[in-house]
DNA sequence: CTTGTGCCCTGCCAGC
DNA sequence: TGCTGGCAGGGCACAA
């Protein structure tokens, strides 16, 4: 269900086409992973491809990994030009401009894209933002900034971008790619817990927290488990648990998991459909047992003691 | 090489 | 009621 393309239109078309909340604010999510980052990039592709930027701001210069590093330069490595593609790595977002530069961007833990109008106020905790000719803008928000933000020359490497591991919704994506899960290219084998190695973006790429608490759920391991006691033949089941949930909470939008501000927000939908993430002490929707959390690495995991062995 | 720890940052909220 | 300390987490630097 491809949104209609809204290349090119004018602004008032793109918020008729979309509704008035979503020109306002319809690109946010909490914890953005990979079904919340793919659910940015069409959406932003569907307003923002091919308008012309009159003008390009960078408010939080901490975000900003590579040069330029004036405010005046970061201006016109934008300024004139048009975003010609948008395609997502992992929880990477790439922006193409139609001068081969791309412009790289990770939301952390809070980071937002905003699409609104020139004259609207600009919201709290801006850290860029670009103003196209016709009137629309796009604001970049992060709150904690945790994120991050760079342009690259066309074929220069994205050093984070290239050591990421394999997309899971990729069509070859299956047992055999999550081998390095248990095994390190050495041959001996890892002893971290499986959720942690889930969480490892050089492994897999795109699973954050909840993903890998949910795909654990159904594949039925619990998230403490060490490496060392899957075998491989546990594999090719935690490939597509991983696939499925990923695809099913991309179909719905991704997870909304706090949006206390906004209320008129749109919400990612798939958060009803959680197993047992943000779950603790409530009963298993397979079992009744009652929900745990143990932290890992300094990230919680959720798993059911019933359903999970 | 692998694995673990602490830091970045802000808003929320339990506890006083 | 109002303040405060602890907590949350993706990715990275650093130590062992």
């Amino acid at each position: 269900m491809a949104k209609p393309s809204l290349w090119g239109c004018r602004p008032e078309e793109a918020e008729a086409s979309f509704g008035a909340t979503l020109i306002s604010n319809f690109l946010t999510s909490a914890m953005p992973e990979l079904p919340e980052v793919e659910t940015i990039v069409r959406e932003l592709r569907a307003v923002i491809l091919q308008r012309t930027i009159r003008r390009a701001r960078l408010l939080r210069a901490d975000l900003w990994a590579t040069p330029p590093h004036s405010a005046a330069a970061f201006n016109r490595q934008f300024a004139g030009k048009r975003f010609t593609q948008i395609n997502r790595r992992g929880k990477y977002l790439i922006f193409v401009l139609n001068d081969g530069q791309r412009l790289v961007g990770h939301l952390g833990m809070t980071g937002k894209f905003l699409v609104s109008r020139a004259a609207d106020k600009a919201p709290d905790h801006l850290c860029s933002q670009y103003l196209f000719t016709d009137g629309l803008r796009l604001d970049h928000v992060d709150v904690r900034r945790f994120g991050s933000l760079g342009i690259y020359p066309p074929d220069a490497p994205i050093p984070a971008v290239k050591a990421l591991g394999p997309e899971p919704l990729e069509r070859n994506f299956n047992g055999a790619t999550l081998r390095p899960l248990l095994y390190s290219r050495n041959g001996s084998r890892r002893k971290r817990a499986i959720h942690t190695l889930l969480l490892d973006q050089k492994l897999i790429a795109g699973v954050g927290n909840i993903y890998a608490s949910e795909a654990l759920f159904r594949s039925g391991i619990r998230p403490q488990k060490s490496a060392q006691k899957l075998r491989l033949a546990d594999l090719p089941r935690l490939a597509t648990c991983i696939k499925e949930v990923l695809r099913q909470s991309l179909k719905l939008g991704g997870t909304t998991i706090s949006d206390y501000r906004r209320v008129d927000d749109k919400p990612g939908k798939f958060r009803a459909l959680l197993q047992v993430y943000d779950r603790k002490g409530e009963p298993c929707r397979q079992c009744g047992a009652l929900i745990r959390r143990v932290r890992l690495g300094g990230r919680s995991a959720f798993y059911c003691p019933k359903c999970q062995k």
